[in-house]
DNA sequence: CAAATGACCGTTC
DNA sequence: AGAACGGCCATTT
């Protein structure tokens, strides 16, 4: 399988700066990941040393299951939802 | 080998 | 706004 994929993902996530977050298809066009849906399988998997929580779906609404802790996290480092959602026009990544 | 599963996305109705 | 489809990839049943 690609590792190199795997890694690259790792890195892009870890790259995230501090206060902004990113979505699936950033994350996923940003390492080279073909499809979105392996950067979800990847952060599932090996996600949880790195600032997953900085990433988001495209509509800025995390994961049913994660979304409370998510918006937590998210919360104390500036990142202010409105309920469910995650304004992305204000704390996207911009590379 | 076929089908199901998962931290997804865009279009369409 | 919410639901239904199709497409996407790797792994497991």
């Amino acid at each position: 399988m690609d590792e190199e994929l795997h890694e690259r993902v790792r890195e892009v996530v870890r790259t995230i700066p501090s206060g902004t977050v990113a979505t699936y298809g950033d994350i996923a066009a940003a390492a080279g990941a073909r499809t979105p849906r392996l950067v979800g399988r990847i952060l599932s998997e090996d996600g949880h040393d790195l600032p997953w929580y900085r990433v988001l779906r495209a509509d800025g609404t995390p994961a049913p299951h994660l979304a409370h802790r998510q918006l937590e996290l998210l919360r104390a480092e500036g990142v202010l939802a409105d309920g469910q959602r995650v304004s992305l026009a204000r704390y996207r990544w911009r590379g």
